[in-house]
DNA sequence: GCGCTACGCTACTGTAGCGTAGCGCAACTG
DNA sequence: CAGTTGCGCTACGCTACAGTAGCGTAGCGC
């Protein structure tokens, strides 16, 4: 948001090892026990200096998981509501098992739950995931593929879910077969009932 | 587990204050700020009361986060499979919306992430929520109405994992009609595209 | 009423982590 | 080749928190 112009090359060094040494604490020890000693320790860069970059331990943190979300890949686009889908789970599922914000995510939520800061960047992260598979709904719905009166959120959320599900809460892999089957639920809700008169009582709390 | 003798009501007190106090503070602040003085403090229970009861912080934490799983309640039976999943559904929607543990989770969740010992409670409670989905659908595989092949715990996922998706991702509302969908969609998964020969190709990276 | 047990209180030790100050050196800029 | 800027280092001050010790008291069971 600010890379003006900071042209000394000592000055981008430290910065990139600082950060990156902050997403792999954050990814092994948590938020909790992530402490600036410790980064100085493994990232080589003196405490003093890292303080003169960052005002304060927050801050730092704040800009480290920002910078999660610059990895952004294009969707991908294979004629179909399902092969787009499909392709851009697999995709998920795979960050899901390697990469590092699949370790940090959990912190990120737990702190958005407390902190607003935090629930920002959760909220960036997130619109982040849910990016492609909007591009891909509204581009079936375009086409006539679904319905437009399709509530598109729900949808996304009928998608995701389970994957998150998987990795951060009953811990199963998440093999082709599940994408599948999550895909043909999903999109074959859409199908069945459509939006004509609603269904009988039913309220409950919610 | 261990409730054995211990008849003394000042003990009763004492552990039953401290241990709701502790939940309540978890629920405000996190896992992350939460201090043992912080609890004395607010329990009105000496910290070398606490420390006579627990031998230390991470001990308490742990007892308090067990009780959470204590208040399951007996699984519906409405007749059919949609109406069983349906109250479940919207049972757990309010829980999500009101309930102490559901702004205490994703602390479970951060913590399960690096500490076996979480890793425990949070699979314990994450049993607790799918165990009245699980009887369902067993009945209804007994019962003939979806196959017997069918993969219960895919099933669940899709179930459980777009309602969680709503409360710590998304955070959108959970109404009546995302229930619906949910249900539908899943539940109309088992009906087409039965396990017969395999899909094409696509294998990915899971 | 009497012994026992749990409790509260005050005071304390030890440590970890945040953030700062000041010096001398090395690297970049022009 | 100067002047400047960023850096590493050592040494701090400060606060918050974990966990303990010992004393006096109040509630419990009998």
């Amino acid at each position: 948001m600010s890379d003006t112009a900071a042209l000394d090359p000592r000055v981008l060094v430290s910065r990139e090892r600082v950060l990156t040494t902050t997403l792999d604490l954050l990814m092994e020890t948590g938020l909790g026990e992530l402490t600036i000693d410790d980064i100085s320790r493994r990232s080589g860069v003196a405490k003093t200096t890292i303080y003169r970059h960052w005002a304060n331990r927050s801050a730092l943190v704040i800009d480290a998981c920002s910078r999660m979300t610059d990895s952004e890949e294009a969707p991908p686009e294979t004629g179909s509501l399902d092969g787009d889908l499909r392709t851009i789970l697999t995709n998920i599922a795979g960050l899901l098992d390697t990469a590092r914000w699949s370790s940090i995510v959990p912190s990120i939520v737990d702190a958005a739950e407390h902190d607003p800061e935090f629930a920002d960047i959760h909220s960036r992260i997130q619109h982040g995931h849910a990016a492609p598979l909007r591009a891909a709904l509204d581009r079936a719905a375009l086409s006539g593929e679904i319905p437009s009166t399709t509530d598109r959120d729900a949808i996304a959320a009928a998608l995701l879910g389970p994957l998150f599900y998987r990795r951060w809460f009953s811990r199963q892999q998440i093999d082709a077969e599940f994408v599948d089957l999550i895909v043909r639920s999903a999109v074959g809700g859409l199908h069945r009932d459509p939006p004509g008169p609603k269904r009988a009582g039913r309220s409950g709390r919610p």
